[in-house]
DNA sequence: TAGTCAAATGCAAGAGCTTACATTTCTATT
DNA sequence: AATAGAAATGTAAGCTCTTGCATTTGACTA
């Protein structure tokens, strides 16, 4: 309390035990490799040491963490928060620790926290999209740190991905919302630079809309960061700017929800009005009313499979493996046939 | 790539810098100690190398971290994600770097995952609500780790928190409902034995049952774990074992969310049937329809606050005062005089 | 009872960094 | 030009573990 105890370290126990720092290291890494009786006393004296072995040293001496570093945009809301949910827990299982860092969707940040995170010792790193300096990458390599990527599935990288394709499953949504007659679409998404989902997203729509014969510069987009009040916004800038909007999609769910909230505020019918589609599948989105018809994301999935995928990789050396899974449309109330 | 290169050490930067490891260490550390040929050389080396510092070794030799470890019961919906997010940006805007991790509930988990921060050499720990056995107390003081409390706060203990009082915050509540003219109170809660939070939520509600004379056994209460899908089943419950209720308080939001839909589903008109009341105010509760009336949590402030409170340990010494935060009634659509 | 061999334990060398202290290099003053 | 004193840099010890190798212990066999 008052006095400043030193904590303990292993050579403590190993004295008070009476025994070398080496049985006490071996009675906590291999503990079948000491004899009972040694084992009991060594166990009675970290206990009554209240000690805890020291993560840095014992990281340095041992070469290995058995950490993974898991980079996401934000925390503050929940769209990476089951993916990582199912990872952490897939992780914990095989005794494997997660350490999560948030980047605000920043470059800079996430640049930072990836230095952060392996300066930590991070065995390996989950990240979120491709886009990304190839400097980071040099960097990973020079650490030889290996990366995975998810939310994002690309076959035309080297790099390995777990993950879907964001283009190809926001045009299946927009080939379906253009069925419906909607012609003038817009589409309120994140910044495109850094963020390669949300540009396979609109490019998405964008195919759609060449497929129907329909020119792809019909479709209206505003930008904006993520958040509800954003996604608000947003939406009554689409509306002024282009009042004969039918359909407007979302980069995400959070955006969507804001959008809705705001049509209703703002007196739209949705979906007689205006049709609004999310992204993401997330709680929120079933919450919402009318309900979200959205793109479901395998959250769930995605984020097990990347685990198993890295922790097959630090244990045996198999080499990741890329993975594309399926994301599915999820036809809720808020998408109808167009207005005319 | 292909050949097992050493990741790079201050060794390898002070020797293509022709300068001693000294230098190095202080041209990241102290730069303005160091002359700036000097540093402008260094930092090209660091470059050309892709040198990241190993952080055990730093933590080691400098005996801190500046990490400041979160253990939250869980990152799988959004109630801790705002407070957590506040938390992190005001250390990482003191150069201090955050690691979550989480307990899904579980005290067991819960201390491995305190050993595990405090093992990787967190310099303090933000924990979530004060109940947890005396032995995870006595280990974190032997280790002279300091930990601060949050999402609770009671001034009865000598242990620092900054929170707000869960029990009054919800005798409010339960007062304003009574008012309405409710008799026939029912709680969804969580389990009380290990979450401080849930036991103090339900002590108010039986607080305010006595303040109007009538009898605290009279909560119908049904205990189930947090999740949306979980707050419908035991809205369910609630409903049938107790038809008479015309007011169901929620632990939090996300089982009150749950409970609405439920409501919904079976045809309950909310609140003209049944008034249903969470506790959080997550994003969730605004976007819920009909908008869900909760208790107000000031998870901004509190986590800013309680980074402020332990940067200012850590650098200064300065010891943590307890603060208490007001939570806030906010009315919405979900409450309504009782049905009679 | 001596001898063999496996099991258990100990010894000591690092792992990559920081920092007190020693040394060298400048700058400014006389 | 000589020199004090400050600034810059270097030297080396130490932070807490793990682990290869050496040594001891002990069970078992002959």
């Amino acid at each position: 309390m008052s006095k400043e105890q030193p904590t303990p370290t292993l050579q403590d126990v190993a004295t008070a035990a009476k025994v070398s720092t080496a049985t006490v290291s071996r009675c906590l890494n291999f503990p079948d490799q000491v004899k009972e009786k040694t084992r009991t006393k060594v166990l009675k004296a970290i206990k009554m040491l209240s000690y805890s072995p020291n993560f840095g040293a014992r990281a340095m001496a041992s070469r290995r963490t058995d950490t993974i570093g898991a980079i996401i945009p934000t925390m503050g809301n929940a769209i990476f928060a089951r993916g990582l949910q199912a990872f952490q827990d897939e992780l914990h299982q095989h005794g494997f620790t997660m350490l999560v860092a948030s980047t605000s969707y920043r470059e800079d940040i996430e640049e930072e926290q990836i230095r952060a995170l392996v300066g930590r010792g991070a065995d390996a790193l989950l990240l979120i999209g491709h886009a990304r300096s190839p400097e980071v990458y040099r960097f990973l390599e020079a650490q030889a740190v290996p990366a995975l990527v998810t939310w994002a599935f690309d076959a035309s990288l080297s790099r390995p991905s777990i993950g879907f394709d964001n283009q190809k499953a926001m045009c299946r949504m927009a080939k379906k919302v253009i069925d419906l007659g909607h012609r003038n679409l817009a589409l309120v998404s994140a910044e495109t630079i850094l963020n390669d989902r949300a540009k396979a997203r609109q490019l998405g729509i964008e195919d759609a809309l060449v497929a129907a014969n329909l020119c792809a510069k019909t479709l209206h987009i505003v930008k904006t960061t993520y958040g509800i009040e954003e996604g608000a916004t947003a939406f009554e800038q689409v509306m002024k700017a282009a009042p004969q909007t039918t359909a407007v999609f979302c980069g995400n769910d959070v955006l969507a929800v804001g959008a809705l909230r705001k049509a209703r505020e703002l007196g739209f019918k949705v979906p007689q009005d205006v049709s609004i589609i999310g992204f993401d599948d997330i709680e929120l989105a079933e919450i919402a009313y009318p309900a979200l018809t959205t793109v479901h994301v395998p959250h769930r999935e995605m984020g097990r499979r990347a685990a198993e995928a890295l922790i097959k990789l630090l244990n045996k050396g198999t080499q990741i493996e890329a993975v594309e899974l399926e994301a599915s449309l999820v036809f809720r109330d808020t998408l109808a046939p167009a207005r005319n």
